[in-house]
DNA sequence: GTGGGTGCAAATAATTTGCACGGTA
DNA sequence: TACCGTGCAAATTATTTGCACCCAC
């Protein structure tokens, strides 16, 4: 059952935050803001709060259940942590995200911020890109 | 005189406006907050306004003499545009953002996208780091 | 039963905008 | 003198927090 990924986040199983994780599940690969997420849920006739869902999205984020991304615009998205590293590009004409996975480019950028001096942590890298005609 | 880039982005050579292309000018290498400049900018006996250095950083983006990054937390930051890309490192422990630039990866990125079947119009990477002991 | 969880509304934080006044061309 | 530009304060937008009530354990 679903509930175990929360339980194990040391939360307790509620309603709203079932809710979250089900829709996560249900639309694998969607990236979606706190707001959309919001809206999805309401059209559902669940009658989470908009608050709650921020609260639910950090908690999960911590749990690493879910990853939050700041691309460009203001709001955050947040898209379900399938445990494996990935990296986004965006349609610039369409919006749309794709993940994608590079290993030739993640070993890149650790020899690189060897060459500097500096032990690679963590690292954020989005492709804008526009279909090929 | 520097009031000539101003002139050229088709804006009024203005006090506020100098003092902001001044400041970038005498610090470079410095990504700086609206709010940082303003603080430096008014302990300089400057009496710009806070609305006023948004004003000013968003024309000048648009003109591209400066440009803005979004790094992980809320506030933006800006940086003279030298005309030179460059990505950035930032030092997890001491929160310091270095400029790097490696062909290899430029190159890459434009292959990875290619791939996808998409063409590359603009990127962001930034490396989490910290120094090697 | 009790302490964590929730929805709502109010509080914050970063940025933008309205407005009357001031300075550049 | 024309208007664009400015400082200040109020408005907006995204997110967080306080609080009284509610529910999972």
């Amino acid at each position: 059952m679903k509930g175990q990924d929360i339980k194990e986040a040391g939360l307790k199983i509620t309603l709203p935050r079932l809710q979250v994780l089900e829709y996560f599940e249900k639309h694998p690969g969607e990236h979606l803001t706190a707001d959309e997420l919001f809206t999805k849920l309401r059209s559902e006739n669940s009658d989470i709060g908009l608050a709650t869902i921020y609260r639910v999205l950090n908690q999960f984020e911590t749990a690493g259940l879910v990853v939050k991304h700041q691309f460009e615009n203001a709001q955050a998205v947040y898209e379900l942590d399938t445990g494996e590293h990935h990296d986004h590009m965006v349609d610039v004409e369409t919006g749309e995200v794709k993940e994608f996975f590079d290993k030739q480019l993640e070993e890149l950028q650790v020899q690189v911020a060897n060459k500097y001096g500096y032990e690679l942590i963590d690292h954020s890298m989005v492709l804008y890109v526009k279909k090929k005609k």
